[in-house]
RNA sequence: GCCGAAGUGGCGGAAUUGGUAGACGCGCUGGAUUCAAAAUCCAGUGGUAGCAAUACCGUGUGGGUUCGAUUCCCACCUUCGGUACCA
């Protein structure tokens, strides 16, 4: 009987399905294991195999654990709201629910394929009314909050207005904005409702403020920091410029510290934490305030400068201030002869892409404002400066220039000749700036000269505080997260706008506010979001009509945000929901989270680093604080798979470049595109341009191929360029690096002619190169093209035999052979299964594989313990073993791995129900005999030997052992040893 | 620049309290089976020298610690990932 992996892998996919194998149930007497893999985006292109890399390691764990005797939870759902099928609704007009709908159809038939033990009754869509109710509950939550420094958590904003009301804010210590005024309780008790709200606002956790964005004008929308790679959109690659604009932000710098703190008792890969310690960025040093020399123009105005530094210990140094280009104070201090000077260079700035600003990092521009500002302690004054160095949206947006501490500084005072004082003993900077904290002592800075770092630092700031100019501060690079996008394809934010213009929150019991149907998705010509699309009756569906009502007061129908939450806001808190999907009353109920508590692992991309395991992370530590969720850490354990990159084919097309074309006159870099073209092995590697002549050094046999062009042509070939084209692996044959010629010609209308210049052989190579798996790049291999002729087993087994499940490797098909001819030697041990004996051989071979593949599994080196099972298959087969006692284990121990023939087997010995209910099989150590191996530690005197024994022998075998083995023996030469150490484990320490 | 990860055969990769480097698989070579092919099975496969036993060399480079180093320490080179005028 052969192994019929297509009617196996069918038959026990029915059967989970059918008997709802992997259901989970919210109580067990067993304890709880949380299993979660990130959910994917539905993508109109489908899964590739390196999708699943990811969901098979987590499946294999799951699987793992309920062998082990735990209830586990292991569910999936779909992150379903998203730019590309907005991006297709524009196009088309095809509403996104449509298209969202018809891809999860289609990822749901090829995750099922692939046997995977997920609890699809728990599933969730982020795009579903019934999810989004409760992501928009949660912001209402934020709305609702402030954060309180003094207990360091987030509190009801009741309380806060208690306090108001009570003591004003003076006394009041929380994450705010900056310009925050202070008042009395008799103040604010005399603040009409809408003043009220405004302060209101400056405290709330999510909150309405003209923040400067990044907006993309090419996708109408502002993107966070984590959606902008090298200063253009992630998606799409469009310019990003800077614009002041009204957004819903999150005030997630309130969390900085605490955000910080919590990796330390989380179980996450160190470069992922390491990313974002980076992005929150902590840094200590002090503030610093410079008071602005009273100019004839200010009209009596006093200004002050606060700056923040990292290095206060070199306030001595400050030569001069330099301002952000969009510092509020520039416009009020500038003197009059300086202001032309100055509006030309903020002028010029403003205009500058964020791109464009980073590409020229080494230019140094700036101008001089004209004003001064007193020194702190020396009162001398000290020139203020601005120059785009300084970014306006870090610490004050400004800085205290000292130029021999900074190196910045001092390319900048070396620019335009600005004095660089020296504060460092015994230190040259003629060249460059001292930057080095360590290894020397400050000099010519009065009360701080001969104190090294340290003590400086305190000391200065302790002075400053005297002359209450600075303190202590820390300072975060982390800044609030900007949560409106003018897109249609997200959540609409439960808010509507007051005859005052204020903000107020949808009730709750009235939520989830619909997304309504639009005409259009683009931005309406007004330049409000695809939701101004929206006509009144479209806000007014059945759906939404409580809401409606609400909104219609006294004949004024109160406008909705038209804005939408961005992609991060619906996966913050899945986690969490799939414990109980189906709650209509709560986001999840109490019994349900305390019994789940958190995630125990979480597989998924490090490409969320700084994006959704942030946020998360953020929402999980602010709902624990208002009592919502148990834990301030929603997963104990993190494992970030690599990515499975694809193996892209290339071929070389001539291009010829002419300057001289005989019968007309002289064109220069004319391009003489041709159909021709080189296999691979030839000399040409890059996408170069070389000359003629080089080519015809490199390879004489293209002599007679220019002749005849140049001829037919009548011109004169100067150069040869060489374009790289990606072409579709299907086009090669099988997995070799030949290309496939007729297959190609056929491929594109303008290859229909191409003429391939071939190897001697015959066969036209094309080159090859690894890059990610992607649909343009032509290198996709399809999953279930893999199961159709392998199954879904052996694309399990290969995709972790591949290599470590956390490094990105190269997919290359052709080694698939070797698993699936290891379950194929699988499969053939049970036909012939009976009741024999197992022989000792028999024995040590099944424990060994489960020693080493229980320890694989914990460690998730998935990669080892798959060559684990082949070498015990090899074993078992060379034993000629039949016995049902070692065959049942191996079976499930196998069946994490491939469970679908691990399924067929457990059948065919006769079971009934399904092999993931069995418990592991038990190691017995005592199976299990190592080689023994004796080496010298030490010679100091005595002779000491270090011996690998088997874990659990007698002290009295170790002994025979120790003299009965070889290698011992010849060192011991012929001497008796005294003694005998053992320590616990596999260590013998023999003292000769 | 800064932070992080990694460099082992033709390829993917094994090998951790320092202990026989190259497990396992792919590929390749030879053989069996076959009219032939596919599939399957057997043997070989780091390099150099040798008929052979064997010897020497070998884990990015150069040093160091050690009886013994892919593993630990120092310096450097290369590749990849993150981040970047962050004061």
């Amino acid at each position: 009987m052969n192994y019929n992996f297509r009617q196996i892998e069918a038959k026990w996919q029915q059967y989970w399905t059918k008997n709802q194998t992997f259901k989970v149930e919210n109580d067990s007497d067993k304890p709880k294991f949380y299993a979660l893999s990130m959910f994917p985006y539905p993508s109109g292109a489908g899964l590739h195999v390196g999708h699943p890399l990811g969901y098979i390691a987590c499946d294999i764990y799951a699987r793992y654990k309920r062998h082990k005797g735990y209830n586990v939870l292991h569910p999936m759902g779909y992150d379903s709201f998203g730019l590309p099928a907005e991006q297709y609704a524009i196009q088309t007009g095809q509403h996104p629910a449509i298209t969202t709908e018809t891809n999860i159809k289609r990822y749901r038939e090829q995750l099922d394929q692939l046997g995977f033990s997920f609890d699809w009754s728990r599933e969730v869509r982020t795009s579903s009314p019934r999810y989004y109710k409760w992501t928009q509950w949660v912001f209402i939550q934020l709305f609702n909050s402030w954060y309180n420094n003094q207990t360091d958590k987030a509190e009801p904003i009741e309380h806060l207005t208690a306090i108001f009301e009570k003591e004003g804010n003076k006394g009041v210590n929380a994450s705010c904005d900056d310009d925050t005024p202070v008042f009395l309780a008799s103040e604010w008790n005399g603040f009409s409702e809408k003043q009220k709200q405004q302060v209101l606002l400056k405290y709330r956790l999510t909150y309405l403020a003209d923040a400067e964005v990044n907006w993309c004008p090419a996708l109408g929308t502002v993107l966070a920091n984590d959606e902008i790679v090298n200063g253009v959109s992630e998606r799409g690659g469009h310019t990003v410029i800077r614009k002041k604009m009204t957004q819903w932000m999150m005030r997630i710098t309130a969390y900085a510290q605490r955000l910080l703190d919590g990796l330390d008792t989380i179980d996450w890969p160190q470069p992922l934490k390491d990313s974002q310690t980076n992005w929150i960025g902590r840094s200590e040093g002090a503030s610093a305030i410079f008071k602005v020399i009273p100019t004839a123009p200010s009209n009596g105005e006093s200004h002050q400068i606060e700056v923040f530094t990292t290095r206060p210990d070199t306030i001595f140094g400050a030569s001069f201030m330099t301002l952000a280009p969009e510092h509020e104070l520039v416009a009020k201090i500038t003197t009059p002869a300086q202001k032309s000077e100055i509006d030309a260079y903020v002028e010029a700035t403003s205009k500058r892409s964020e791109r464009e600003r980073m590409a020229d990092v080494k230019t140094i521009s700036g101008a001089f404002t004209g004003a001064y500002a007193e020194h702190p302690f020396t009162k001398a004054p000290i020139p203020i400066w601005i120059g785009d160095y300084v970014l306006a949206n870090y610490g004050t947006g400004a800085v205290m220039a000292v130029p021999c501490g900074d190196q910045r500084d001092y390319d900048f005072a070396k620019h335009f000749d600005i004095d660089i004082p020296n504060i460092f003993d015994g230190v040259d900077i003629s060249e460059e700036a001292f930057a080095d904290k360590a290894n020397t002592l400050i000099a010519n800075s009065d009360f701080l000269n001969g104190l090294a770092y340290k003590e400086a630092t305190r000391k200065v700031i302790e002075e400053l505080e005297k002359i209450g100019q600075g303190q202590g501060k820390i300072n975060y690079r982390l800044r609030d997260a900007v949560f409106s996008r003018q897109r249609y394809w997200g959540e609409p934010f439960p808010v509507y706008y007051d005859a005052d213009g204020m903000p107020q929150m949808i009730a709750e019991e009235h939520l989830p506010l619909e997304l309504p149907e639009v005409e259009k998705y683009l931005p309406t010509e007004t330049g409000e979001p695809p939701l101004g699309n929206a006509t009144d009756w479209a806000w007014n569906t059945e759906a939404n009509k409580v809401v409606a009502n609400e909104l219609i007061d006294h004949k004024t129908v109160f406008p909705l945000e038209l804005n939408t939450m961005p992609g991060w806001a619906g996966s913050s808190q899945y986690f969490n929901r799939y414990m109980d999907p189906h709650n209509a009353a709560a986001i999840y109920s109490r019994e349900a989270i305390d019994y789940w508590q958190d995630v125990d692992l979480y597989i998924g991309g490090s490409e969320h680093a700084t994006g959704h395991l942030l946020y998360s992370r953020f929402w999980q530590k602010f709902l624990f604080d208002r009592g919502v969720a148990p834990k301030d850490e929603f997963a104990k354990k993190l494992i970030n798979q690599g990515m499975i990159t694809g193996t892209s084919a290339f071929v070389q097309r001539i291009n010829f470049e002419v300057d001289y074309v005989k019968s007309k006159s002289t064109v220069i870099g004319q391009t003489f595109g041709s159909n021709i073209f080189l296999s691979a092995t030839n000399k040409i590697k890059e996408d170069i341009v070389i000359d003629k002549s080089e080519l015809l050094k490199l390879d004489n046999s293209f002599q007679g191929l220019i002749e005849k062009i140049e001829q037919e042509n009548n011109l004169e070939i100067s150069r040869v360029r060489f374009d790289k084209i990606h072409v579709d692996i299907s086009l090669l044959e099988g997995t070799s690096d030949s290309l496939n010629e007729e297959a190609f010609k056929k491929w594109r209308p303008e290859f229909n002619d191409a003429i391939l210049l071939k190897e001697n052989d015959g066969t036209f190579k094309v080159q090859r190169e690894i890059e990610k798996m992607s649909k343009s790049k032509y290198n996709v291999v399809n999953p279930d093209q893999i199961c159709e002729d392998y199954g879904a087993d052996s694309l399990r087994l290969y995709e972790m035999f591949l290599g470590p499940l956390e490094q990105s490797k190269p997919w290359n098909t052709a080694g698939i052979t070797g698993v699936h001819g290891f379950l194929k030697k699988l499969w053939k041990l049970y036909p012939a299964v009976d009741d024999s004996e197992p022989t000792p051989d028999n024995l040590k071979t099944l424990h060994k594989t489960i020693k080493k593949v229980e320890e694989d599994i914990e460690n998730f080196s998935f990669n080892t313990s798959v060559s684990t099972f082949m070498i015990c298959v090899n074993e078992l087969t060379a034993q000629k073993c039949t016995s049902k006692a070692i065959l049942e284990p191996l079976a499930i121990l196998v069946s994490p791995y491939a469970p679908h023939i691990a399924e067929e087997l457990w059948e065919i010995m006769g079971h009934t129900g399904s092999i993931a209910n069995v418990s592991f099989p038990k190691l017995e150590v005592k199976y299990l005999v190592e080689s023994t191996k004796a080496y010298p530690i030490s010679f100091n005197g005595k002779m000491r030997f270090k011996l690998e024994l088997p874990l659990d022998m007698a002290k009295a075998d170790i002994e025979a052992a120790v003299m009965a083995h070889e290698q011992t023996a010849k060192y011991l030469d012929g001497r008796t040893p005294k003694k005998v150490i053992v320590v616990p484990g596999k260590i013998v320490n023999v003292v000769g």
